[in-house]
RNA sequence: UGGGGCGUCGACAAGCGGUUAAGUCACAGGAUUUUGAUUCCUGCAUGCGGAGGUUCGAAUCCUCCCGCCCCAGCCA
C-alpha cells in the first residue's frame, strides 16, 4: 500500500474498486515489482465522448494513485479507417480534462517493425501460416458459435514456404485480400477469438504516419496487447468485449515470451438520454442532427467542452459512478449534478432576461441611474462585488409575471411586490397590452426606502426577480438546451431499431432577444457564469463584444417547477 | 446442444462468513435564504435474481434454476 501520498488534489470521495484490489494484490505479491503503469489507448478513427473520459479517468487515476505512469497510445492499426486530425482532437480533449502524459505518447504503428519481426518468429516457431482463404472461406471455416471450425487446406504448409510468402505479401505481390498471415492456434476452441485469427492482412493503403512503408498491417489483436508488453504496462485496462480476447492475448505473449501485463476488463459507460457509439455519434453528425462533433447537445468531450460542462465536474462524475463488472447505464443527472455542485461554487453570478418584459418604473426620476453592488458569487466571497447600472426602464423574466396567478405563486402581479435583486421592492401598478391582448409592458412603483432590498417597516417580501437595465443592457442570442433524446434509453436497438426517431425536436432553442447586464459583453468564450435563477451558461465560440452567445449548461434545480406542474 | 461475463434500493455502487446491508444521484418532507438556487436536517432495501443446502451465524460458501450482456470483421 503506497496510495496514500499521491491523491492530494484528488478527494478520496471514492471507495476502492475492483481493479484497486487487484492492484493491490499484485503490489503485495511485488508481481510487477510494485509499479503501476498503465495507458489510454484510443484508436485516432473519431472524436472522445464521456465514456472515453470514464477510461481516462481509471487509467491516469490509477498511476496517480499508486504513484506510477500512464501512456497515450494511439491504435492505429487500420490506415483505412484513421486520420491524424483525430489524434489531434484526442490530445486535446485529454489535456482538457487535466491529464499530462508527459511525451509518453506511442502509436501502434510504432512497433510495425518489431510486431512483423515477431510475426515471422512465430512462423520460424510453426505458429504462424498464411492462408489463401478469401474472407467468405475464412467464416466458413470458422464455423459458428455451436459448432467447431474446420482446418485451412493451407494450415500445414512448411515454414519455408509461409516465410516466403509472408515475406511476399508484405513486398506488395498480392493484392487486398489476397493472402492473410493466421496463428495456428485451434479451430475447435470454444472461443472463437483462437480459430486461428488472423494476425495480418493486406492493405494497399497509406497510412497516416507510415505512408507507403507498408501494405501489409496488424490487426489490433495482434498489435494490442504486444503493444502494451513493449510499452511495460503492468496493468491492461479495457472494457468487457475484450475479456474473450485476453486468452489470445496471453497466447500471443507466452508464444514470444516478452514481459506480460495483467488485462483488467470494466464494464463500460452508459448514460440516459444519450447515445455513446461511434456509429451512432457519426450518424448524427453525418446526418446533420446535430451541427458537429462539437455540438453542445452531443456527449463528445468537444461538445461537453463548448456546452460550459468543467472538466472538474467530469472527473467528479468519474469518481462517482464508481467502475464496475455489471453493465450499467448512469442516470444523466448525476453529470447534471456533478455539474452543478463545481459551478455553484466557481460560477460568477450575472443578470440575464431570456424572455424579455419590459418594466417603467413610473416613479422613478428619468435619467436617473444608480450603480447598484452586486455580489459576485455569494459561495466565495473572495469573488468580491461588481457594480450594475439601474435604471427607470428595466426588463424581467416574462415568466416572473402572470396576471392571474396562482396561490403560490410569488412573483409579480397586477398589485403585488417583489424585489429587485440587488436593488429596490417594486409593486406592479398596471398591465400594458396590445390589441391581441397580450402584456407587453408592466408600469410599477418603486419604495425608494427599499434600497437596501429590506422594506423599513418589517414587511416581507417574498420574491426577488432578477432584471437588466434597458438603457445599460447587452443584446445577447443564448441557446438553451435539453436531452438530444427523448428516451431514456435511445441506444437500445431492440425498442429502437431506428434511433433518430427518439431525438428530441425541442433540444435546441435558440433565443436572439435576451438582454443581458452589459460586464457580460466581454465574456470571453469558454467562460462560465449563472445567470441568476436561470442557470449555469458559457459564452459560446460564436460569441462577439457586439452579440455576445451563451450555451446553457445546466439548469438550476427549480422547485418552482416542480410544484407548478403538480398544480 | 459452444465459450466468456453479470445479477445488492428508481439509478449508480460499497460489502469478500458475525455490520442496524456504506455512500452518491433521484425522490419526498422540513429549516434557513435578497437566486423558489445554495446550505442544513429527516425519510427512503427485516432485504441482496429464485429455490434448496452447509454453518451457531450466509448478500458473502455449495448445488440447481431463472434473467440479462458479449463473441462467428481480413474493425477496434
Amino acid at each position: 500500500m503506497n496510495d496514500s501520498k499521491s491523491d492530494k488534489d484528488e478527494a478520496p470521495r471514492e471507495t476502492a474498486n475492483f481493479i484497486h484490489h487487484l492492484i493491490d494484490e499484485d503490489n503485495r505479491t511485488g508481481r510487477f515489482g510494485g509499479r503501476v503503469h498503465t495507458r489510454f489507448p484510443p484508436e485516432p478513427n473519431g472524436f472522445l465522448h464521456i465514456g472515453h473520459a470514464k477510461s481516462i479517468c481509471l487509467n491516469f487515476g490509477l498511476a496517480r494513485r499508486y504513484g506510477g505512469l500512464c501512456n497515450l497510445r494511439f491504435d492505429d492499426t487500420n490506415p483505412t479507417r484513421e486520420e491524424s486530425e483525430y489524434v489531434d482532437a484526442i490530445r486535446e480533449d485529454v489535456s482538457w480534462l487535466g491529464f499530462d502524459w508527459s511525451g509518453r505518447e506511442f502509436f501502434a504503428s510504432d512497433y510495425f517493425d518489431q510486431l512483423h519481426a515477431w510475426a515471422v518468429e512465430l512462423i520460424r516457431a510453426g505458429k504462424a501460416y498464411v492462408d489463401d482463404l478469401g474472407a467468405d472461406e475464412i467464416r466458413e471455416y470458422r464455423g459458428t458459435l455451436t459448432e467447431p471450425g474446420r482446418d485451412s487446406p493451407h494450415r500445414n504448409r512448411t515454414v519455408e514456404e509461409n516465410l516466403d510468402l509472408f515475406e511476399r505479401m508484405r513486398a506488395g505481390e498480392f493484392g487486398d485480400g489476397e493472402r492473410v498471415l493466421r496463428a495456428r492456434i485451434d479451430m475447435a476452441a470454444g472461443n472463437l477469438n483462437m480459430r486461428d485469427p488472423v494476425l495480418y492482412r493486406i492493405l494497399k493503403a497509406p497510412h497516416h504516419r507510415t505512408g507507403n512503408r507498408w501494405c501489409i498491417y496488424p490487426m489490433y489483436d495482434w498489435a494490442h496487447g504486444q503493444s502494451d508488453s513493449i510499452e511495460g504496462i503492468s496493468h491492461s485496462i479495457c472494457t468487457l468485449e475484450f475479456e474473450d480476447h485476453r486468452p489470445l492475448y496471453d497466447w500471443f505473449l507466452d508464444a514470444l515470451g516478452v514481459h506480460h501485463p495483467q488485462q483488467i476488463e470494466f464494464a463500460r459507460l452508459n448514460l440516459t438520454y444519450t447515445v455513446l457509439s461511434k456509429r451512432k455519434l457519426l450518424a448524427l453528425v453525418k446526418n446533420g442532427h446535430v451541427t458537429g462533433w462539437d455540438d453542445p447537445r452531443m456527449p463528445t468531450l468537444s461538445g461537453l467542452r463548448r456546452r460550459g460542462v468543467p472538466p472538474e465536474a467530469i472527473h467528479d462524475f468519474c469518481d462517482r459512478i464508481g467502475v464496475a463488472r455489471s453493465n450499467s447505464t448512469v442516470d444523466i443527472a448525476v453529470l447534471d449534478h456533478c455539474v452543478r455542485e463545481f459551478m455553484n461554487r466557481t460560477a460568477p453570478r450575472m443578470m440575464a432576461v431570456l424572455n424579455p418584459l419590459k418594466v417603467v418604473i413610473e416613479n422613478y426620476p428619468e435619467g436617473q441611474v444608480e450603480e447598484m453592488e452586486a455580489e459576485n458569487n455569494p459561495e466565495d466571497p473572495s469573488a468580491g462585488t461588481r457594480k450594475v447600472s439601474f435604471g427607470r426602464e428595466i426588463y424581467i423574466e416574462r415568466e416572473d409575471f402572470m396576471e392571474d396567478p396562482p396561490k403560490k405563486f410569488f412573483r409579480l402581479a397586477p398589485g403585488a411586490e417583489v424585489r429587485l435583486k440587488h436593488a429596490y421592492i417594486i409593486r406592479c401598478e398596471k398591465v400594458v397590452k396590445n390589441e391581441a391582448g397580450e402584456v407587453v409592458q408592466l408600469i410599477c412603483r418603486y419604495d425608494p426606502e427599499t434600497k437596501s432590498g429590506q422594506a423599513p417597516d418589517g414587511r416581507k417580501v417574498k420574491g426577488t426577480l432578477h432584471w437588466v437595465s434597458a438603457a445599460h443592457g447587452v443584446r445577447a442570442e443564448v441557446r438553451l438546451y435539453e436531452h438530444l433524446f427523448t428516451e431514456e434509453n435511445p441506444g437500445d436497438e431492440k425498442a429502437f431499431p431506428d434511433f433518430t426517431t427518439c431525438l428530441n425536436p425541442q433540444s435546441r432553442q435558440v433565443l436572439p432577444e435576451c438582454w443581458v447586464e452589459a460586464g457580460l459583453a466581454r465574456a470571453k468564450p469558454g467562460e462560465r457564469y449563472q445567470f441568476l435563477r436561470m442557470g449555469y451558461f458559457a459564452a459560446d465560440k460564436d460569441s462577439t463584444a457586439e452579440r455576445p452567445v451563451f450555451n446553457r449548461t445546466v439548469t438550476l434545480r427549480d422547485t418552482w417547477a416542480k410544484i407548478a406542474r403538480k398544480g
